[in-house]
DNA sequence: TGTTTTTTATGACGCAGTGTCATATATTTG
DNA sequence: CAAATATATGACACTGCGTCATAAAAAACA
């Protein structure tokens, strides 16, 4: 079981935000993890690991966490948050939907070459976990209803042609997760370019037709340029 | 380590052929294995249960495979070989591409659907395992260079567009994968005609362009009638 | 067939990692 | 600075793994 924490205000000395200790060990404990999983594979990550980098003894780490998985669980939050930011673009439903599907591809892959680690860690960790196989599923599913929503809604206006949306929409996202996963998930990271064009090139294709496509890629100029 | 084990000739008993003890009980590990798999998840899966199933005692399983990992590694050959036979058409290189790589991905999809369970615990096993990772990883590489190498020959005779096949291929791919593990990894299996349908759509919009979907799509009767 | 040789199966062992205690030590509060 | 509370510790039992020496059996030989 988990247990609970004390999460009062925190005290601020000398005009310096000061962290509860226990707040401070919790956060030692993330960056322990982020540190380890950008060089190690999370199958060899193990709580006495763990909590020798992070400074404290292991059964410590079981007053933050259930377990490793529950711990993935929260960066899994973490990361969520960052990536529904980064893709609301072709979700606002205003605008031209094919460049705004550009800027959303784009910083969706953006944001997971920063936290490549943690995605691909959640997607090897889940399997082992049920609880953890959970709450991808149900991150993944929520991408999932959203594009389907979307694709619908654009085949009603005839800007998509009409097709099953909902398998879809699942190929288009597992290929995403897949290929930030493997080419960001470990260094040496691959190059965002290369991931971003091919992603680019799959969904325009399939949601839009090649005509689109090549408005897409003859005019890069427009996107930030990235190495 | 695993150890070796006897393969002499097999005896003839009244016209019947009898396999030796060994490779009965080889058999008797990987089907309890299957039974298993069709029904739990890979993470369940521990040597003690598989053996009871089996009907052996925990230990003779290290006189087969040096691990759980190892006999999916076996299981994962096997798979292997199907589908390749079942995709040989698109690689042949002759003939009309868009209707082989049709029939290519449709052979794919029918034998994954049969042996869903294998791919599923593959990929749920390959990360916790550096070794199955490895084997995964050659697999799905021998995948993604043959598919490369047939995407740029096009591009040379200007059927595909120009662009980096390397990335997209991996794209392509790994949906599959995911896909199939997802959909019939486990029973209840999803709808073969709703995977197939999605996946042709996004290979065939991103390497000949929409206007072969609808050739694609059009003349549906040319596909073996699945559920 | 019966006997020898080889192959296959068994239960017991030590190991690594987990998750949970009762207890000790810090930290915060008043 | 003392009381109250929150945090950290080492030791414990448990599970599943992989490896033995030894027992049982199947195959080979005669």
């Amino acid at each position: 079981m988990s247990q609970k924490i004390n999460s009062k205000p925190i005290i601020v000395v000398k005009g310096q935000a000061k962290l509860r200790k226990s707040d401070r060990t919790q956060q030692s404990i993330l960056d322990a993890a982020l540190d380890y999983l950008w060089t190690h594979p999370y199958r060899n990550l193990t709580v006495n690991e763990l909590m020798s980098l992070a400074g404290s003894s292991r059964s410590v780490f079981y007053r933050y966490y259930e377990d490793l998985p529950a711990m993935m669980e929260h960066l899994l939050n973490e990361f969520k948050e960052k990536i529904m930011a980064a893709t609301a673009a072709w979700f606002a439903e205003e605008g031209d939907p094919i460049p705004l599907l550009k800027e959303s591809l784009g910083n969706m892959v953006k944001v997971s070459y920063q936290y490549g680690p943690i995605l691909r860690a959640v997607l090897d960790a889940a399997p082992m976990n049920e609880r953890l196989e959970k709450a991808w599923t149900r991150f993944a599913k929520g991408f999932d209803d959203a594009v389907i929503h979307q694709i619908e809604q654009q085949q009603k206006s005839g800007l998509i042609k009409p097709f099953d949306a909902h398998p879809v929409a699942m190929a288009l996202n597992r290929m995403n997760s897949e290929m930030v996963s493997h080419h960001f998930g470990r260094r040496p990271r691959g190059s965002q370019k290369a991931v971003r064009d091919a992603i680019i090139r799959v969904w325009v294709a399939t949601l839009y037709g090649d005509s689109a496509l090549n408005t897409c890629f003859s005019e890069e100029n427009n996107l930030t340029n990235l190495k």
